[in-house]
DNA sequence: ATTCGTTATATCCGATGGAATATAACGAAG
DNA sequence: CTTCGTTATATTCCATCGGATATAACGAAT
């Protein structure tokens, strides 16, 4: 989910997540597909999870990030506004800026890291 | 949690969490303390769960973050490791990098949120 | 030997989150 | 008016997480 090996961003609202990984990644999506179950689908996440992080997100912020239809051609579908787009595009350049700058720091911290022997999660 | 309003920055180990700003306050404490379970009570957290988190901390580097002893003077302790300290020390510069590196971002984000009407939970 | 506070560990339980499922509403297309 | 795929919403179920609690082990100090 992370874009960049070891290290996960996270900008927060009041302490609550307001955006991050996910749910870029999912505004990616619904945008690429115009459809939130269609990019549920994609990302292995049932549809009303979907739902809720963008419902989350449109009450996140001031402008709607996705506007959604119901019913008509193909039964609906969702649209990424320009601003959800601007707001995802600017999340991935805090992530690079974030990543570039401590990118030296990250790598000095993964040498320190136990490879093998991390009690993964079953199947 | 976070010490940059806005930032929260975690570094993951083959897609795991190895440490953010739990585990660093935690392992602070725990420095400021010489015990688990002060720490834990500090951070208003059951003494389990910061046992898990110390373990996890152990298992994820190469060197031990925190070495306990059992029984004796005061019932025991715990104290961090030089390493441990580095850790710590090294993701607070890695927060502080990072939050300066989008500083001006999370301006821009911030001023695109909604305040008020944000379902917070309850007590 | 007793005391004491801590680490270590197990057990139980409640809250939370998310998946699965079902259903309704919708509106363009045919 | 029927069809169709989607949004929207409620309901149920289950796994996971963590808190609460209890207990054992420990070893220095007294």
């Amino acid at each position: 989910m992370a874009r960049y090996p070891g290290l996960m961003l996270r900008i927060l609202a009041d302490d609550h997540p307001a955006i991050g990984p996910g749910k870029a990644q999912l505004v990616g999506l619904i945008d690429a597909t115009g459809s939130i179950s269609a990019a549920a689908r994609e990302m292995r996440m049932s549809y009303r999870r979907a739902w809720q992080l963008v419902e989350a997100l449109n009450a996140s912020f001031i402008e709607p990030v996705v506007v959604t239809a119901v019913g008509g051609k193909r039964g609906g579908g969702a649209v990424v506004t320009a601003f959800g787009r601007e707001l995802v595009k600017q999340f991935r350049a805090m992530e690079d800026k974030a990543s570039q700058a401590i990118a030296t720091d990250i790598e000095w911290l993964q040498r320190q890291m136990r490879k093998p022997p991390r009690p993964q999660r079953r199947k």
